[in-house]
RNA sequence: UGGGGUGUCGCCAAGUGGUAAGGCACAAGGUUUUGAUCCUUGCAUGCGUUGGUUCGAAUCCAGCCACCCCAGCCA
């Protein structure tokens, strides 16, 4: 076992795989998958079983397969494949071998179907999927036997073909597996294994007219791809024993001459399923459903609109891999319902840029500030620490002139107890520069306030000042050297804990400020710099970085990814 | 009402018969030219509930309660 494996935290699923290993159950060989569909793009739920599957292989110089689950053409496209395979790399997880697709074993599953009828396993079925529902029963009733269960086997196969050769319509047949019509599983009573779909499928085309279900086709390819633990989320919990009685159903040679390791596999254990619980957040949703529906009815902007819990919508906010993943360790994994706390995400990626995020100072709503000290024409360059601790991210230079901007709630005429900023007759510190003092309030006729004109105590650069104590601390930019930016500042999407709650409905649940522009920001020059980071702390301020998709160089455009901590509440 | 699951601090979560880890959140101090970071301290005589077994129970047994999943030719 890896050495470090003993100082992380366990979970079922590490112990389950601990136990197997020791017992050698598998030949020693730790595989998994990670089966997207894909029919969406993925969220931070299936983060969660990204760093699950992946995490658990490498953990154990084990592998870990990345394949498509794409059995319903209806549903799928190459553009999810894309965007699935380019966000797992991005979270910096690598698949082993060539990416696998279900698609690719349509053969194999046809062929495997055939033994079943041939076994008796399996029958063609006339019933429309209407009366299918109705021989079912219910939860509480058994269901009855579809009046073509005894069909002959060489009339099962022909017809069988004949599904395959595009015969029939969609719907009109359906191969079903002959299991127990009056189990209390309802999965057990006889499931499709097969449908009719005229429908083109983006990987193999035309070829196919009937395709496999998910419950016909996962533990096969499990099996194919010589999976030694499955891992599913809880709501397949009733299905795992239809994927063993497929797999035990099958003849074990055949499978194990059709698996990626062939007879060399020794000794041949079949794939077991194990489910875990899938993640949800609270304030957002994570259905597939309502995500569409939000893009699609432009609630947000896109798949990868900042405020969104997709892996896109989090990078672009400015999210890290490094914090996702520690994310969904600290989350752990178990088998009970339970909502994680929005807090525990925003905890991670705090402290990801904490370490890592270079600190630029940028005024949001910006307030002039004459410095009447200095001469019209003054010019000074600091140099100041892009990191407070990191000494190895070096210096930055920070230009001061005669007018800075500082933030307007960074100044108050009546200051709520307790407030260490800027008042009349009061000083404070210009982060990284001098202690000033506000002399003179400037107005409009309206009264509002147009600017500040205030003293500078010289001998302050770098020094604590004579004979007080300076509190308060404000961040600023030089009105001469500063840069016009956008600023979207974002927060939670949903202003109610839980917005997939039964009794509600989401939409109506939406915060109407998750998003706020500011379009008067100003950033020091080092923020846009040849060669400068992407994602900074703006001090006194949060995280925030460029937006990939709408900032230009002309108009640079910031996404505040989350505020810093604020434990003064005014 | 059939079947399958789950219940440990406000939120995650370890723990598998020997006397309740950890993280988040919160609170109080300290450091600080970010009201940030960092540091220190506090935060479940109790593990859904009621009984039982045991020298000893969150862990074993029984009953009860609550919640989640399943009646797609979706995954």
């Amino acid at each position: 076992m890896n050495p470090s494996a003993g100082s992380l935290p366990s979970n079922f699923i590490r112990n389950m795989i601990a136990r197997d290993l020791a017992t050698s159950k598998h030949g020693g060989r730790v595989h998994t998958r990670f089966p997207p569909e894909p029919n969406g793009y993925l969220h931070i739920g299936h983060a969660k079983s990204i760093c699950l599957n992946f995490g658990v292989a490498a953990e154990n110089d084990g592998s870990c397969n990345l394949r498509f689950d794409d059995t319903n053409p209806a549903k799928e496209s190459q553009e999810f494949v894309d965007a699935i395979k380019e966000n797992i790399t991005w979270l910096g997880f690598h698949w082993s071998g060539p990416v696998r697709f279900s698609s690719s074993y349509f053969d194999q599953l046809y062929d495997f179907a055939r033994q079943l009828i041939e076994r008796d396993k399996a029958f063609v079925c006339s019933l429309s999927a209407e009366q299918a529902r109705e021989y079912r029963g219910t939860l509480t009733e058994p269901g009855r036997d579809s009046p073509d269960r005894g069909r002959a086997t060489a009339d099962n196969l022909a017809l069988f073909a004949r599904m395959k050769a595009g015969e029939f319509a969609d719907g009109s047949y359906s191969l079903r597996a002959k299991i127990d019509m009056a189990s209390p599983n309802i999965n057990m009573r006889d499931p499709v294994l097969y449908r009719i779909r005229h429908l083109s499928h983006h990987q193999t085309g035309d070829t196919w007219c009937i395709y496999p279900t998910y419950d016909y086709t996962h533990c096969i390819s499990d099996a194919i791809e010589n999976i030694t633990h499955s891992l599913c989320t809880l709501e397949f919990e009733d299905h795992r024993p239809l994927y063993d009685w497929i797999l035990a159903n099958l003849d074990k040679e055949a499978l194990t001459a059709a698996s990626d390791l062939g007879a060399s596999t020794d000794p041949y254990v079949l794939p077991e399923q194990t489910e875990f619980a899938k993640l949800k957040l609270n304030y957002t949703v994570m259905g597939k459903r309502k995500l569409k529906d939000m893009v699609d009815n432009r609630v947000v902007t896109g798949w990868d609109d900042p405020r969104m819990p997709t892996l896109a919508g989090l990078r672009r906010r400015g999210f890290t891999p490094t914090a996702i993943r520690n994310f969904c360790e600290s989350v752990g994994v178990s088998r009970s319902d339970s909502v994680v706390d929005m807090g525990m995400l925003e905890h991670a990626i705090r402290e990801d840029l904490d370490r890592t995020a270079p600190r630029v100072m940028c005024v949001l709503n910006p307030l002039r500030v004459e410095l009447r000290d200095f001469d019209e024409g003054h010019e000074e360059v600091l140099q100041m620490a892009k990191h407070p601790k990191d000494e190895a991210m070096g210096r930055r230079s920070v230009p001061l002139g005669r007018e800075v901007f500082i933030d307007r709630a960074d100044f108050a005429e009546n200051p709520p107890p307790g407030f260490k900023r800027l008042v009349p007759g009061g000083e404070v510190r210009l982060r990284g520069a001098y202690v000033i003092r506000c002399e003179e309030v400037l107005k409009d006729a309206d009264g509002t306030i147009q600017g500040l004109i205030c003293s500078v105590d010289l001998a302050t650069l770098g020094k604590r000042p004579e004979g007080r104590k300076v509190k308060g601390v404000v961040h600023w930019v030089s009105a001469a050297h500063g840069i016009p930016v956008k600023v979207r500042l974002y927060d939670r999407l949903f202003n109610v804990e839980n917005p997939e709650a039964k009794d509600v409905d989401y939409l109506e649940c939406l915060n109407p400020d998750s998003l706020l522009q500011l379009d008067g920001a100003i950033v020091e020059p080092s923020a846009l710099a040849q060669g400068a980071a992407t994602s900074f702390q703006f001090e006194r301020e949060g995280y925030f970085c460029l937006d990939s998709a709408d900032s230009s160089a002309s108009i640079p455009v910031f996404n505040r990814t989350i505020t810093l901590r604020d434990s003064w509440s005014a």
